[in-house]
DNA sequence: CGACACCCCCAACCTTGGTTAGGTTGGTAC
DNA sequence: GTACCAACCTAACCAAGGTTGGGGGTGTCG
């Protein structure tokens, strides 16, 4: 099974036989989890999870029982390597669905960024797009409408997806529900069914068990007003 | 003058003089700017820019002319040293009002954080503790209302400014204008100028001459349902 | 087998905040 | 002084999306 992290990083820079096989030999201990937490706000980790299969996300609770989800962490998806000077998590992680993850010692990403200097820019560029990610979605909430700010999710997910080679055709593996693309996009589930319902009218998606299709991918970034150079992509060609 | 930096990095350590004082040589190339961008999207820059007075803000630009505020950056905020990875900048970077600025090499925070590890830590928490702000600001816009929301910025605003000393009884500097909020915010100016009567009306705030006073701190922070961790502003106590 | 969960779907109504179109004030240039 | 501009303020109207309260299908556990 070949390890997602490096699929993602070589669209970044190649790197060495020993690279990719050091990255896979740091994710011997694995185990599954089913919509749970894996890290909660107020712990202090001493591990940094890699998503393999499956997904999961960044959240926080609101006292009021509002949930906003900050992050989806797709297979390749490391949270993060530099918790490590903060006291206390200051939001939570949980698997959506099914997920398998593997844990890594915070030691032993220490080891690994020092002796491959390689994987350590890898890693520091993945943690960039994370972040770019985040401004991102930050503008997609504040200043699109929601049947924007909805596809614009989608194509990035598409791109993301498409990084790690886990797309075939235009279909990919979505499991979120509609109550939970509601807490990223900051709508409610009922509007969330509307907007769903709009984009498939319009002949831009489907969804079924769990899996989207996009039949029209320029067509939706239209309708999304999607400028993919955020997610940095192109890392590869320009250097 | 005393380095605002300086300030901001002692209230997560304690530095020793030599560090301090490192901090200040750095900062001898400086100059003043008057709303304009220091960094435009599409640019590589050469080196890390440090708010010495006034402010700047992260923005990022919408093709249908919106546009969002992604980050304020007070005295003591660097732009930041990690930027060398990506081609080019996703997001502008420009003075609010006037603000004095120091031009730091990049090699120059290089050679610092090699040499003095206390910086290099110093530096990375106030990295990340930005990014714990921009997930606060994404479930800001994206689940409270724009009152809450605007109670929210201020309560935030005002813990950044008494960390490095710029408040004097309840009132601080406060350089934005209607219109700037509410791009932070991502609300119209009209509604802004509604929600600031309402904080007005409840004795919450004043403003005048671009400076801000609040009168009950504890009040505006209930009416924000303000919970300051994310700001992680106790490491020293916890640690 | 029924009971229960969970998820998707739908319609009627209401509220928050957007839109449009002004008016006022204070600073600066001529 | 007057002309101009930026920022602030206000009111009337409107629309996107929230709220409430449903209905229906499917998987699973006792």
């Amino acid at each position: 099974m070949s390890n997602p992290l490096t699929t993602k990083l070589t669209s970044f820079s190649d790197l060495s036989a020993e690279e990719a096989a050091a990255l896979d030999a740091v994710c011997n201990d694995t185990f599954t989890v089913k919509g749970r937490d894996l890290i909660r706000v107020g712990d202090r980790p001493e591990q940094v999870f890699l998503v393999l299969n499956g997904w999961a996300c960044r959240y926080k609770d609101l006292p009021d029982g509002k949930r906003q989800i900050l992050a989806h962490l797709i297979p390749g998806d490391l949270c993060d390597p530099h918790i490590f000077i903060f006291e206390q998590m200051d939001h939570s992680i949980r698997a959506i669905g099914e997920a398998r993850v593997a844990a890594i010692p915070k030691q032993v990403i220490l080891d690994l960024t020092e002796r491959y200097p390689a994987l350590a820019r890898g890693l520091w560029w993945s943690a960039l797009v994370d972040e770019a990610v985040s401004r991102e979605w930050l503008v997609n909430v504040a200043q699109r409408d929601s049947y924007t700010r909805m596809a614009h999710l989608f194509c990035e997910i598409w791109l993301r997806m498409c990084q790690v080679k886990l797309t075939t055709g235009g279909t990919f593996d979505l499991p979120l529900t509609q109550e939970q693309l509601g807490d990223t996009l900051g709508i409610t589930p009922v509007h969330v069914n509307r907007v769903l319902q709009r984009l498939r009218a319009e002949g831009l998606v489907t969804t079924r068990d769990r899996r989207m299709t996009i039949h029209d991918v320029d067509a939706l970034k239209a309708a999304a007003e999607f400028d993919p150079r955020y997610l940095h992509l192109d890392a590869r060609a320009a250097a």
